[in-house]
RNA sequence: GCCUACGUAGCUCAGUCGGUAGAGCACUUCCUUGGUAAGGAAGAGGUCACCGGUUCAAAUCCGGUCGUAGGCUCCA
């Protein structure tokens, strides 16, 4: 018999007979290994355990607590639920089911819906098949054979999957029990592997994504190696709802919703408009210093401008239908942009005056389908902290990169870590259709765009395909705390404007020359930004945020007149202060504040009013003793104007 | 927009078989004047989302509308 010889990870090497499986290999390895392996990976290629070697190979035994490993775990844990379910409801036709961050889901076509009993009863079916330890085998196909077989088996999804496979793919089909599944693989060798999983929620889904198809019903779910992995990951879901921005928002009385103003359209209330308002003035101080001109435009504009700006031609669907005035069609802007354009027109422009930076933060309104709003995140109404530079050709790379660099000296500010850049480019083949025809000035720009995050050293990724239709665009993407991800900044660049708007300026030599127009976005909008930044602090806001910074919390009626003296002080200084005069017990007191997460609190009582210092207190700090108002306040004002982060880690 | 679920006091939520509305917190008043995450008592607070239907009787059953949530698709 030959010998192969197998090199592990750690570089070692053992020889073993022809043939042999993975599987094999970790039992000889140790039975704890043995047991644990879902799935091998064998020179870089994640397989089946089962699978026999047939020459020398690198083999890394995975088990299903390695990413890999995880993954064959969740796709497996989806068939599993794909047999129950066909056990249960032997009329569903099964779909896709594959695995996605942390979790799987399967797409069934069924008569009606899931119901939560249905989810349970499954979920009972899987434990009962999971016990069955029934072994996962794999078998290659001709396409005929598994065309005849899943035709045979009514799963008419199954045949369409086929149908467009291409031709020299390998086809293969996987089998538990009397379960197959068209499937890629790789699997677990046998259904005892999957012992801790949990159905999360049903929904409808359109097969293909595509809504003109059939909705189908989406069951999600979750798998671990390990009991306390699931329960560790159930726990973490549990927490990221804690700091959902709508309950959050509710609880700190930030914003709100109301069925006769309309959805999507949401209401600051006082502790919400501190958020907006402290943001405008970090934008407003951060641009004054940039350059930037502020400029302020009216909320109705004729349907003349947008259909030079190109809006009705492309974005209709997502403005709020025109007004009827004298005759005159009048649209709510769904962007700032055409009138900022029209600014750079009002006045004759030399080369001398670029680049101009003109800044607002404008109110906009977007028919969002209804579907799509979701808390502050997406709405119909919005706020944006919005630009637009024209410069020349020479000084586009320098421009573009500043925008970038704010970026970043935002993101510092916030303790945002984990982001990233998308640079959206364009596609050739759709020059002239779904991108303008401009050749020259999409592969120039785009080299400029790509220099400028170089020379900046931004990391970022290239996205052919996804440019604007006006030019290329750099989206940035942040995480919420629950996992959502969202497009929070967006820097575009516009080639449009020239033919639309006829944009010029004067050069050296007299010539009427085009501008290049940047328009950008770096904190979004308020109302996604501040959703976003609810979730990122948890509520917790650093304290040139909070909108109340300092409770004073006297200790009984005793100390109430040295109270108001202290909360005077401090509104004086600038300093949100708010005076809890309730009849209570300090310790109620204190607890009120924390629950409403103020992050200072000065306790007073005799012995403060007499010596004139106060108790300090920080949340997540505690009792930090007394002090003299007189070294607390500067410390305070210099906390705010360095717009300082909480001690704490915020994420 | 589509699929599904949900909508009861300011908030979080009970409410059985259809028989006319409940708790905790918050709020108001009173007692208590206290020392670092809940002192005590009383009171007030509801068109059960809205509209219609079935019924002697609807928070409860049926239909529609509005809103919210989880998805699909799309985006700041």
């Amino acid at each position: 018999m030959n010998t192969i010889s197998v090199t592990f990870p750690d570089k070692t090497q053992r020889t073993y007979e022809q043939g042999i499986t993975p599987l094999a290999i970790a039992e000889s390895i140790g039975p704890r290994l043995a047991q644990s392996a879902v799935a091998a990976e064998v020179n870089g290629i994640v397989r089946d355990l089962t699978v026999p070697l047939s020459e020398n190979s690198q083999v890394n035994i995975l088990t299903g607590e390695s990413p890999q490993g995880h993954e064959v775990l969740l796709h497996s844990t989806a068939h599993l639920m794909a047999q129950a379910v066909k056990e249960l409801f032997p009329d569903a036709k099964v779909t896709i089911g594959p695995a996605i961050q942390n979790r799987f889901y399967y797409d069934f076509d069924i008569e009606g819906t899931f119901s939560e009993e249905d989810l349970r009863s499954i979920e009972a079916k899987m434990k009962e098949i999971a016990r069955r330890k029934l072994s996962i085998s794999r078998k290659e196909l001709t396409r005929q054979e598994a065309l005849n077989l899943f035709s045979s088996m009514n799963e008419s999804y199954k045949v369409e999957i086929l149908e467009a496979i291409p031709e020299d793919d390998i086809i293969s089909a996987y089998s538990q029990g009397d379960f197959v599944d068209l499937c890629r693989g790789p699997h677990v060798p046998d259904t005892g592997k999957i012992k801790y999983f949990k159905l999360l929620d049903s929904s409808g889904a359109y097969w293909r994504g595509d809504e003109k198809n059939k909705m189908l019903q989406r069951i999600y779910g979750t798998a671990f190696a390990t009991k306390q992995g699931l329960k560790d990951y159930l726990y973490q879901l549990e927490e990221a709802k804690k700091r959902d921005h709508r309950k959050l928002g509710k609880e700190l009385e930030l914003f709100t919703f109301d069925e006769e103003v309309g959805p999507g359209l949401p209401l600051w209330l006082p502790n919400g408009t501190i958020l907006v308002e402290e943001l405008e003035s970090l934008a407003k101080e951060t641009e004054r210093k940039a350059g930037y001109l502020r400029v302020r435009t009216p909320h109705l504009t004729k349907g003349k401008l947008y259909e030079r700006s190109g809006h009705l031609e492309h974005y209709k669907d997502s403005m709020y239908p025109a007004m009827d005035v004298d005759g005159i069609d009048y649209y709510v802007k769904p962007m700032n942009c055409p009138h900022h354009h029209k600014i750079y027109a009002a006045l004759p422009r030399s080369y001398r005056d670029l680049p101009i930076r003109l800044a607002e933060y404008g109110a906009c309104y977007r028919y969002e389908k209804s579907g799509q709003l979701f808390g502050l995140m997406r709405v119909r109404s919005m706020q944006m902290n919005d630009a637009h530079i024209y410069c020349t050709q020479d000084q586009f790379k320098q421009e573009f990169l500043d925008v970038c660099k704010l970026y970043l000296y935002y993101f510092k500010i916030f303790g945002i870590e984990k982001y990233e850049m998308r640079l959206s480019l364009h596609d050739p083949a759709e020059l002239g259709g779904k991108y303008i025809n401009a050749p020259e000035l999409w592969l120039q720009t785009e080299q400029a765009v790509r220099e400028a995050l170089q020379e900046g050293n931004l990391n970022y990724t290239e996205i052919p395909g996804e440019a604007a239709f006006y030019g290329p665009k750099i989206d940035v993407q942040v995480w919420s705390a629950i996992g959502r991800e969202f497009t929070l900044a967006t820097n575009q660049v516009d080639f449009a404007i020239p033919e639309r708007f006829n944009l010029t300026y004067t050069d050296e030599a007299g010539h009427e020359q085009t501008p290049l127009c940047i328009h950008r976005a770096p904190l979004g909008t308020h109302e996604r930004f501040i959703g976003f930044l609810i979730e990122h602090f948890g509520g917790d806001f650093p304290l040139w945020l909070a909108p109340i910074q300092v409770a004073v919390l006297p200790v009984s009626e005793k100390s109430l007149a040295y109270a108001r003296e202290v909360q005077s002080l401090l509104i004086e200084h600038n300093i949100r202060a708010d005076l809890d005069t309730r009849p209570d017990k300090i310790g109620a007191k204190i607890r009120q504040s924390e629950l409403k997460r103020i992050p200072i609190m000065l306790i007073i009582g005799e012995r403060e009013a007499r010596d004139r210092t106060v108790s300090l207190r920080r949340r997540f700090e505690g009792d930090l003793g007394s002090v003299n108002m007189d070294t607390l306040i500067p410390r305070f004002v210099e906390e705010i104007k360095q717009r300082r982060l909480p001690h704490r880690k915020t994420r």
